[in-house]
This record gives structure tokens, C-alpha cells and sequence, in this order.
DNA sequence: TGTACATCAGTGAACGCGCGTTCACTGATGTAC
DNA sequence: TGTACATCAGTGAACGCGCGTTCACTGATGTAC
């Protein structure tokens, strides 16, 4: 929602900067369909570049090295996945937590399917040789901050139901977890900031065996599973009391 | 336990046989060096050659292509991770599910710390343009059947205390939880079967977020988190009655 | 509105490199009688 | 124990390929006056 003077500051004046950032996206859209096809490694600039009839020289006027085109695809990629999870929780703020973990796990896991290369490319085994450098932490931490904002909102609205038992929390993890309840989750008490980290943990574990293939021949209903499991973590989060989950039929996917 | 029958039929009997294990075995220590300093895509049939002092097509003496070393690698990491699991387990049949299950699951985050590049061999994004052909697929479970193992065993002795609340399984995933449970936890109702996949999800989910990089700048406290994530999917599983964990110090890596 | 200059995009050739795999060969090791 | 032949390991040259990156260049687009 920029005002007028902002949209033609931000926007390309020229027809030669206009120019530029189409054949910009061009690039990491013919990039992308490589990487949907071979994975990073066989991510080639000379290939990108004959793809577009573009001599593999030119391809420097836009990204300094390949490694370069690399971490404009991973931050695309953080960006993307990010984006489905804030799309999912749009407009469900405040009351429902259990829903909204719901809706945002499985946005992630279709964002994460539909996109497997992209997905594995960030979520993966890092690439060789590569080191992703500092911009990359902001769009990584889109999809974190969504969850953690759900548990968060929960919390302050008084709608999170403590689990019953008491877990003693070491030291130093009980230290990250204020920390990062500072960070993302302010007043959310340790036990529930690991409980939450568990979650996260669980619900990329089950994506990336998915996308790995770790669960052919073991599991074949694969969205009642992960429905199963968004359900359990939202019940051990206490984002829903644990007596109301029977049906896995509640979001659809 | 062989016959010296079988030992000597088994083992290499010429000096040429015996040259052609040991140089196998170079080959692959050699191989599993460079993926350590650089990932699959990287493993080079040139490179192994020149650092064994052989010329390159010597190599095709021993494995057919570079595929067919690629397959040697990760049968090899899926046995070591494997005997890892099945080592930590060792020992300590029936009685104490919950001490046998932290065992098991830290000596996997071991082994897959100490052997970063195999574990992502293995459990990170699948290398691209190979297709795991099917001799990994036994190797592959071993891990798994230790786990599974130590569930069906806490069932058959009665240890297993069943968690109260009724969750309903869609039927899709309790048949599959069925037939999971015929093949390697016999006798166990679905509902465990399935907290057990969810457990064996939330133990890699978490190993492999710690090995490529998710945890970094978010948890420091990685052992306690691991540790503490055991003993609740421990719990969850009916493997240790809840009340019974209060120290994280129990097992120590 | 028109000119002079600066900026930029894209070209094409080249550098230097490493790769997987094949093939005809030499010489050593093993086997059968 | 000795000889004749078969098997195997390793060599070295070659094929054909693709890669990232640099560089001097041409011609088009944009800017300042």
C-alpha cells in the first residue's frame, strides 16, 4: 500500500531499468526450472544463459557470479515459503490458534511439494562449497516468525492451556528459550517456547522426509499423517484443548 | 558366529582377492574423505585415482561407475548409522524402553555429527539425476527396525503405559499403522504406530536442522534440546510414565 | 528540440580447467594338468 | 614341482564434453546542457 510518489520512486523509470529487472526475473525463472530439473549442483550459468539466447557473458551484467544467481534463488525461496505461511494466517488473527497452526503447516507442506527443488535447495543438505551469506537470515526467518506469532497471539490472548506435568528444562536450554521468547514470542513461558521449537522441528522433519523419499513404502497416507501430526503439536502446544481434536477432517488441504 | 567352514569360504583366498578388498576399501575411505570437503555432487572419480596414486580408469576395475560408487557410499552410511543404532541397543532387551530409546537416539545424533557429509548423503536432498537403486532399501531400515524394536518390545512386556485421550486415526493412516506395525511391531495398536512415526520424524527433523545450519543463531543449547525432545517423544509413547522424567541428565552423550 | 558525452547491455572469442568413460595394451597373479 | 594358459589389475592416451569467468569490442539507451 505505497502512496502514488512512492510506488514511481520504487518502481523502474526507465525503459532500460525496466528492461533490467525483467530479464532479471527471466534469469532466476529459467534458473528455478533448472534447479526443478537437476537440483543446485547441475544449476549452470552457461545453461541458463543459452536457454534465454543469451551469450553466458551477458548473464554477469545481472549476477556477479553464480553464486550470486544461487543465493538470489535461496532468498527468493525463503521469501516464497515465508510468503504461503503469512498468506495462510492473513485474517485469522487473534482467537483460533489451533486452526491457524493448522492452516499455516499445511501451507508450508503444499508450498513445500508444489516447489520440491526450492524446498530441498534451502531446507536440503547445504550446498557444496557454498556459504549463504547475511541477507539470507531475514526471508529465513519469515515462516518461523508466523509460527512463533500464532503461539505468541495465543498466549497473550489467555486461549493457551498449559499442559499438565512439569517438565524441568536444562540450564542453557531454558536460557535459549527466553531468549528467543523475547525475540519472537514475548511472555510465552520456556516450557512452551520448547515445546514450540519440538514443533517446528517436527513439522519440517516430516516435510523433508516427505520430499526425500524416507516414507515410500513406510507411509502411504501421507496427508492424514501430517494432518495427524499438525493436530498433536498444536494439542501439546495447548493451542487447542486436547479433548476437542477427533476429527482430522477440520482443514482440508 | 560362522563355522570355520564358512569363514574360510567367505573370506579372500588368493593374495589377489585380499588385494582387491583392501583396495576397495581405500577407494571408499578415499571417496568418503572427499565428500567430507565437499558434498556428493562433488566426489570425483578422477580425484579418488589421483589421491590413491592410480590412474583414473584403474577405477573401473573396482566399481562399474561413478553411480555404483555413489551406491557403495550410502549402503556403507546407511549400515553405519545403522550398527550405530543397533551397538547403542545392544545389550539391554526388554526391560527399560525409555532408557533404550535415548540411548538409541543419541547415539544416531552421534553418529550423524561425527559423519555430517554421509548423514546428508543419506538424509539430506536427494542427489541429483541418482536413483537409489534397490540394494539400500535394507540397509536403509535398519535404523528404523532399532527404533520400532524397542516400541514392540515395551508393548510385549506390558511396559507400554497407554496415553489417555482418544485420537482418531483417518482410516487411510490406520492402515497403514497396521501393516507397519505386521512388519516390525507386531502386535501394537495404530495409535502407537503412529506416535512412533511421529517420534522418528521428530528425532531426524531435529538432527538434521542442527547438521545443515537452521539451528544456528537460535539454539545453542543443542544437546539439551535433543535430549529433552527424546524424553518427551519417550513419554508420548507410553515408553517411560510421564511423571517419571525430571532430570535431562539420565543419559549422557 | 538538439547535440555531446557517459552509461550500460550484449557479443564473441578465449583461457584454463576438470570431468566420466572407453580401449588396446602390458605384465603380473592364479589355475589346471 | 613344473609348465601352458586364462584371468585379472593397472597403464596411458584419447574422446567429447561442459563449465565459470575475463576482456576488448560495438551499438544502443539515457542524461546534461
Amino acid at each position: 500500500m505505497d502512496t502514488a510518489g512512492d510506488a514511481t520512486r520504487t518502481a523502474p523509470r526507465t525503459a532500460r531499468a525496466r528492461v533490467r529487472a525483467e530479464l532479471t526475473r527471466e534469469i532466476k525463472d529459467e534458473a528455478r526450472r533448472q534447479l526443478a530439473s537437476g537440483g543446485a549442483s547441475s544449476l549452470s550459468l552457461r545453461a541458463v544463459a543459452r536457454e534465454l539466447g543469451m551469450v553466458s557473458s551477458a548473464l554477469y551484467r545481472y549476477f556477479a557470479s553464480r553464486d550470486d544467481l544461487l543465493t538470489a534463488l535461496i532468498v527468493d525461496a525463503y521469501d516464497a515459503i515465508g510468503a504461503a505461511a503469512e498468506d495462510a494466517d492473513r485474517g485469522r488473527g487473534g482467537a483460533d490458534g489451533g486452526a491457524r497452526w493448522l492452516a499455516v503447516g499445511h501451507a508450508i507442506r503444499r508450498w513445500a511439494r508444489e516447489h520440491p527443488q526450492e524446498y530441498a535447495l534451502v531446507y536440503g543438505s547445504p550446498v557444496p562449497g557454498y556459504r549463504a551469506p547475511e541477507e539470507t537470515i531475514g526471508p529465513a526467518s519469515r515462516v518461523t516468525l508466523v509460527l512463533a506469532g500464532i503461539v505468541a497471539e495465543a498466549h497473550a490472548c489467555g486461549h493457551l492451556e498449559l499442559q499438565p506435568g512439569s517438565w524441568q528444562i536444562a540450564t542453557a536450554l531454558g536460557e535459549d528459550a527466553r531468549r528467543i521468547a523475547e525475540l519472537a514470542m514475548p511472555g510465552v513461558p520456556p516450557q512452551v517456547v520448547v515445546r514450540a521449537l519440538m514443533a517446528w522441528t517436527q513439522l519440517f522433519g516430516i516435510v523433508s522426509f516427505e520430499l526425500f523419499g524416507h516414507m515410500v513404502g513406510v507411509l502411504e497416507a501421507l496427508d492424514d499423517f501430517f494432518d495427524h501430526a499438525m493436530q498433536w503439536t498444536a494439542a501439546s502446544l495447548g493451542l487447542v484443548p486436547p479433548a476437542g481434536l477427533h476429527s482430522s477432517s477440520a482443514v482440508v488441504t
